[in-house]
DNA sequence: TTGTATGCGTTATCAC
DNA sequence: GTGATAACGCATACAA
């Protein structure tokens, strides 16, 4: 049987040590012989609190130093609302156990950026395993703790986004996501990045295109195809109704007869946007193989982002990359500068260009 | 006497919202017609506390179901004199670019067991890009911010460490280390994952080996050569002076030539220790390649450990795995052990025995 | 069974 | 310059 805690100390004595074993600010004033206010002005170093004597200051430092101080984030947090650190959440495990979907690249941007900034972070253990608070109402309550928190993955559960959001805590999700409402975020500039690959087959000498994409209504999959379409818009090619070839399984659909039959009617570049499956990427080049089609020569083909891990190995398609890390570097910028009171910075990231050997000038009319 | 005015709400009125606009505790009690005590009871759902009446607790959890109340994390922790909070230290960045010598596998682990005991995490932004408390000589002082800490990376400072454990503070390191004295930590049972493949090696008929090690004093190095010679020990070829193959640079001087003649001593199976730069196992499997020799079939090799990424495509190596995501978990559980003011588990964790395809039995005798 | 009184460690505001 | 002292929001021993 555990002994029944004593309600604190009984007597007025000087508090050896808290229930946490932790020195508090209170033993380091002790021991610099000074009021525990005294300590936490010092320690917080203001520039226009009440000016403290260099000496008092260097007794109060080297005590706390001697005795490890550190100051308990939570009563920070509670006392002057922040206590420097950030929060990050994932709503799948951070470090699955399949490395491919981790967030790794983007962890290495919001490790980066919030060591710049002097921040920690924490990360929440959140739904990840079933551990912590896993399916509790108030799952995501927890990251309060900390000054704002960062969101990763697709499966936030809008109520309580809505909440934080509401309550005005600092909450930054990375990538394009339109609920709720009032929800910041960041994502790569996938608009501009689907049209700069189109402008550059453009250059090449294509005109007509196909892009071949999943029955997917994600911004992210929306955000190509309006790339898309700009880009073909800006060469004259905007009024194409059979240029967007969507389906829900296009592995199965685009069959290399389908493919042929583009090529006769003059089509010379394909484009597949970029999912979780890579199904469209994936489609596009297997029909490619079977119709006996040779790229660059006889047809370009592009990919608006990554090729999927089974594809890696693959000449490099002609696409862009996702910046990932300068994504979470981004993120963390925005969210530094909302919990700072201030306005949101870009969300836009752009992507890189990536020239690839699977584009080529279009084969001379009457090739093949 | 003049009343010192007070600094937040100036009457005493019921406190119609905190600072952060969310509803309190005490706003909940004011709606549900009790005190503030009462809520807190029913919202922390106590089996051994005082039991409430039914409708108390109804009333309690409607009013705070209708005002929206969620617990704030800080005051919390700060009132519970717990943060459930855990750090995870690294010396070099925690996700360094070049993922391959990063310590994800490691997080996995980490992150699976902590939310299984409800502790989140705390990175703590090491030396890597000079932010947080980059040089600074308490660097590791920040740590303390958590409840305990792991450290993970060789080049922990001895000093600051020594300073943590001295102070009673939680800390675990991954991976065996012996200094500071008192420090915890968890580590591969390396002896007894070489003991095992020496043995296995016996199995098949094998009974004189050479490991070949780099010149490292290591604990991962010395324990990995009394394994294997225990191994031998077990299979009464524990007096054989030449069984330990030692090098600063393997890859010059273990020579075909220096193959041929252990072969002609009656030698059948090699063995290399694992290393950072796995000169050991590229040293063999080149000189073994360069003498012409067919392994399986003339001589079986082993490695004790994982092959370095150029020679994973290679046939997979009879050898064992570093469960480093169940080390992960492990240092975890140790860590909140000693944070529970518990004794220290256990720190070593088995390997596993990874069979492979470069071993079989030893050439008959006159084969060759 | 419920209410009262305190304390958790920090910050911030005042008098001295 | 320095030291009381009052919150911050919640938990809990103890009285009623």
């Amino acid at each position: 049987m555990e002994e029944p805690r004593k309600r604190a100390r009984p007597g007025r004595a000087p508090a050896p040590a808290g229930r946490t074993g932790r020195p508090r600010q209170a033993e380091v004033a002790r021991l610099a012989g000074v009021s525990q206010a005294t300590v936490s002005l010092v320690l917080a170093d203001k520039r226009q609190g009440p000016a403290i004597s260099e000496e008092t200051r260097q007794k109060v430092l080297e005590a706390a130093r001697s005795l490890g101080y550190v100051p308990d984030p939570a009563a920070r947090r509670l006392a002057a609302a922040r206590n420097d650190l950030l929060g990050v959440f994932s709503f799948t495990a951070t470090f699955p156990t399949d490395v491919r979907h981790s967030y790794y690249p983007f962890l290495v941007g919001v490790e980066r950026e919030a060591a710049e900034r002097g921040y920690d972070l924490v990360l929440f253990t959140g739904s990840s395993t079933g551990g912590a608070g896993a399916g509790a109402p108030d799952a995501l309550g927890r990251v309060r703790l900390a000054d704002g928190c960062l969101f990763l993955g697709r499966h936030a559960p809008v109520q309580e986004l809505r909440r934080l959001v509401a309550d005005g805590f600092p909450v930054v999700h990375l990538g394009r996501r339109d609920e709720p409402e009032g929800l910041h975020w960041v994502g790569a500039d996938y608009v501009s990045a689907a049209r700069e690959v189109v402008g550059h087959l453009a250059s090449l000498g294509h005109r007509r295109m196909v892009l071949v994409r999943e029955d997917d209504e994600a911004p992210a999959s929306t955000d190509r195809e309006l790339g898309f379409l700009q880009g073909l818009e800006a060469v004259g090619q905007g009024d194409n109704p059979g240029a967007v070839f969507r389906s829900a399984d296009p592995e199965r659909d685009l069959t290399p007869e389908r493919l042929r039959g583009w090529l006769a009617d003059g089509v010379t570049a394909f484009v597949a946007e970029e999912t979780d499956t890579g199904a469209a990427w994936r489609a596009l080049r297997r029909a490619v193989a079977d119709a006996g089609i040779d790229c660059p020569r006889d047809a370009s083909l592009a990919l608006l982002g990554s090729p999927p891990a089974d594809l890696a190995d693959g000449p490099e398609p002609t696409g862009f990359d996702i910046p990932r890390t300068r994504l979470g570097a981004a993120a963390v910028r925005m969210l530094a500068a909302l919990v700072a009171g201030e306005e949101a910075t870009e969300p836009l990231v752009a992507c890189t260009f990536r020239p690839g050997a699977t584009s080529g000038p279009p084969p001379a009319a009457g090739d093949h």
